[in-house]
DNA sequence: CCATCATGTAACATACAAAGTTACATGAAA
DNA sequence: TTTCATGTAACTTTGTATGTTACATGATGG
């Protein structure tokens, strides 16, 4: 299956923004991800409609954290994006009425569900703060690759 | 994510053959499941190299179980499917340069490691036995949609 | 031997979602 | 009023599962 990257993305983009101040335009954190301003409009769309980060037009605008970085976790980031399918697999009919087909699903929803449920947990376990210090620690004394540079 | 639904169709094959005395030709089976016998062919290639069924040709051919079911757990099915990958999400670069990339992956990377891990383990815990004894306590007394009716 | 049946497989078509791109409207700042 | 930046719709590209067609291979029955 083809993966879907966005959560990946959008922390990606959260932890850049933590490590100087803002704001940053779309372009900006395209750059740093090399993808597409409005790829990164769209990934933060749902996380400005739940009020973690802010938006503004115009001269000296773009994006800006909103949100006490150690109460928001992985989770509420998933959330933000609509919460998308989380296993790449699935049953091949949803309500079947062969009896096997139930029994089939019966016991992939069981397993499935254990195992989306044990990512959602630890997905909560993690804030954008715990992830951050992680960050400086991986840095030690050095920058990150400079942002500003891009910033003209 | 479009979901795979191949450990389900597969299962709901094996299932079916499990109930009655071989052997199925893949379009007998293809009607079972509502979809083209090449499809079948293509989801039980995988199985018949790991010998948990047989297939031949010409009069009288088709597919045969030729393994012990109580042996056989769903995680053998998923294995002899070509183990897709499981998780709809994934980190959008796998080995990154960028530190807070590296950040994100290793939080992330965990928590898809621990699910990928109870996933697989809980579907080792389930034989193909397990799920046919299953079946039996839905049919009750009950015969399951008969593919006899199928093969004229 | 040959017609029929069934698998094996390549090749191509379809469906669908994420990701990338283009275009333009909206609104804020200089 | 020009410039900048977001907001969003619409379209293109890409990757994968799924569906389909076509034909080769081999086994059975006459």
């Amino acid at each position: 299956m083809k993966r879907d990257s966005r959560l990946s993305g959008v922390l990606h983009v959260l932890l850049h923004m933590a490590q100087q101040p803002g704001p940053f335009t779309s372009e900006t954190l395209a750059k740093a991800m090399d993808t597409n301003p409005v790829v990164i409009r769209r990934i933060m769309a749902g996380l400005r409609e739940l009020g973690y980060v802010r938006s503004e037009k115009g001269h000296g605008g773009g994006w800006t954290l909103a949100c006490d970085l150690s109460k928001v976790t992985l989770r509420d980031v998933y959330a933000a994006l609509g919460s998308p399918s989380l296993l790449a697999m699935g049953n091949r009919t949803e309500a079947p009425g062969c009896l096997v087909e139930q029994a089939v699903n019966a016991a992939l929803d069981q397993a499935f569900h254990d195992a989306e449920a044990l990512l959602l947990s630890r997905l909560g376990e993690v804030t954008l703060a715990m992830l951050g210090a992680d960050l400086r620690k991986r840095l030690g004394s050095r920058k990150i690759h400079d942002m500003s540079a891009h910033r003209a």
